[in-house]
RNA sequence: GUCCCUUUCGUCUAGUGGUUAAGACACUGCUCUUUCACGGCAGUAACAUGAGUUCAAUUCUCAUAGGGGACACCA
């Protein structure tokens, strides 16, 4: 039999988020039961969206889990280079082969044309028929040098089947499936192209992945019909969802898997409740395995989409924590606080008397989210809605910053202040209780700047609830 | 709108052609405890609906409804 080989393949376009340690782990897994090799590949082909920064912090998160790998960018190995923005060159020459065999075309169609044409149909498909240009457009196009992508030549007719290890056969028509873009027209491939050339060129045998990629199968089935090669078996697991069974979003902050290392969940809990969203089958699983080592069924997965309760979850940690050496756990818990102390210190050392003082002066980089009443924002003098108004706004504020550092978070609340027309002395109170949870306190632009964009965000995001803001219109955009 | 996936307590999961439908979180009560928490005990609570197959369906089939996803020169 041939060797299983997994791979990861996360796109670095933000920071991890719990959907990708969840995708991930089971790749891990699979290849652990079944002794095979694990690849970590970076989907970089969005060159606009893609940074390093997330790469790095994509690659640490998932070393924090517990999560491994026998071949990546970090470590080498046979197959590589293991970052997609590295091997462009290999992608046009398997480009080269599909003009050849006629299985692609050029498309010179500009975005406004393809908006304009998508409304027209009904099932949003575009096919080569639809893209066409009438011969004198076309020679003028290619004559002055226009941009051009190159698409997948789809069959307009037939039904394309193919199977998935979780739910058996797939079927779908193929003139439901458009005529996908393989190379932009900046010469670089799309995710399609280079997913499939990669995992064939790597030796995946098994490509696990989510449910949002069902749909582009056939896409794929048809690269690798194309190329003459085997197909991997796909298996897509299903979907994380919020407790409002959305899909878990990357826009939500909170469920970046650093908002969770930050809030004081253990690698462990994370890992042995994601297994249990499905994969696992045993009733006392949770207090007698600490490692996965066993009874993980990928094939046993529930196929509904499961929420990620916080309940759960905290419950699981509180397990973990209570059964650790004492030793054990003081160590843990210095290394959750040792980055907080560093960073509170000097601001805090100018305030300390006596060393009893520390706490009283630290607490409020400690607790995740302040234990706040709807009263405690009544002792400030500005009116509720103003109070709401200024949290939103900061919210807005904080959600794009380029670098997460002192002068640029001053510098957003400055523009908060400036939006409303209020003095910062005003809009500063309702946020010193929010952040910090109370209004004599050390610098609560410090304390932002320390608690990073996730925790912040939460606890903006609490203080509007209790204050009694309905909701957070930008909040899922 | 079109297509695809999906459906067991509020949530996560077991399970079965004939079961008192199981466990865990959450919730409630009791207990332990100086309080709280932890622990222990107990309780509330589910097979989406309709039709078919069958002696029998939560389990198999089909339809309907709910939920989710995809429909980009994003992954």
């Amino acid at each position: 039999m041939k060797k299983i080989r997994t791979r990861i393949a996360p796109s670095p376009t933000g920071t991890p988020h719990i959907g990708t340690a969840y995708i991930s782990l089971l790749n891990y897994y699979f290849a652990r039961i079944n002794n095979g090799k694990v690849i970590l590949r970076i989907e970089d082909t969005d060159s606009k969206r893609s940074k390093s920064k997330f790469e790095n912090k994509i690659l640490e998160l998932l070393h924090w889990l517990g999560i491994q790998w026998h071949e990546g960018p970090d470590i080498g190995g046979k197959f590589g280079p293991y970052r997609q923005s590295e091997r462009n060159n290999l992608y046009n020459k398997y480009v080269e082969k599909l003009i050849k065999v006629g299985k692609v075309f050029k498309c010179y169609r500009t975005s406004e044309e393809l908006e304009k044409l998508r409304k027209c149909k009904v099932d949003k498909t575009l096919k080569e028929k639809d893209l066409q240009l009438d011969y004198k457009e076309l020679k003028f196009r290619k004559k002055h040098n226009w941009p051009y992508v190159i698409r997948l030549k789809v069959p307009n007719k037939g039904k394309c089947v193919f199977y998935d290890v979780l739910r058996g056969s797939i079927t779908m028509n193929w003139d439901q499936i458009d005529s996908q873009v393989l190379i932009k027209s900046d010469g670089t491939p799309t995710y399609h192209l280079a997913n499939v050339v990669d995992d064939y060129l790597m030796g995946i045998t098994n490509v696990i992945r989510g449910e949002e990629w069902i749909t582009s199968t056939p896409k794929h089935k048809l690269l690798y019909d194309y190329f003459g090669w085997k197909q991997p078996e796909f298996c897509h697991l299903p979907l994380l969802r919020n407790p409002d069974k959305s899909k878990l979003s990357k826009r939500k902050q909170n469920n970046s898997i650093e908002f969770y290392r930050k809030m004081g969940y253990l690698p462990q809990t994370i890992i042995n409740y994601l297994g249990s969203l499905g994969g696992v089958k045993t009733t006392k699983w949770y207090r007698k395995n600490t490692n996965m080592k066993t009874k993980v069924d990928i094939k046993s997965i529930s196929l509904g989409g499961p929420i990620f309760d916080l309940d759960k979850l905290s419950w699981l940690n509180g397990i973990y924590i209570r059964s650790m050496k004492n030793e054990t756990l003081i160590q843990v818990m210095y290394e959750w606080a040792k980055d907080y102390i560093h960073k509170i210190l000097p601001t805090i050392k100018p305030r300390i008397k006596i060393l009893t003082d520390i706490i009283h002066l630290s607490e409020q980089v400690f607790y995740g989210l302040p234990k706040l009443k709807k009263e405690d924002f009544k002792v400030i003098a500005l009116k509720k809605k103003l109070q709401i108004k200024v949290l939103k706004h900061l919210w807005l504020q904080l959600e794009y910053i380029e670098k997460w550092d002192k002068q640029n978070i001053l510098y957003k609340v400055k523009q908060v202040s400036n939006q409303l027309q209020m003095k910062m002395k005003t809009i500063i109170a309702p946020i010193f209780i929010a952040i910090n949870g109370r209004l004599i306190s050390t610098s609560v632009i410090n304390t932002i700047v320390i608690l990073g964009k996730d925790i912040t965000r939460i606890r903006i995001k609490q203080a509007i609830k209790l204050i009694g803001g309905i909701t957070l219109k930008h909040e899922n955009k």
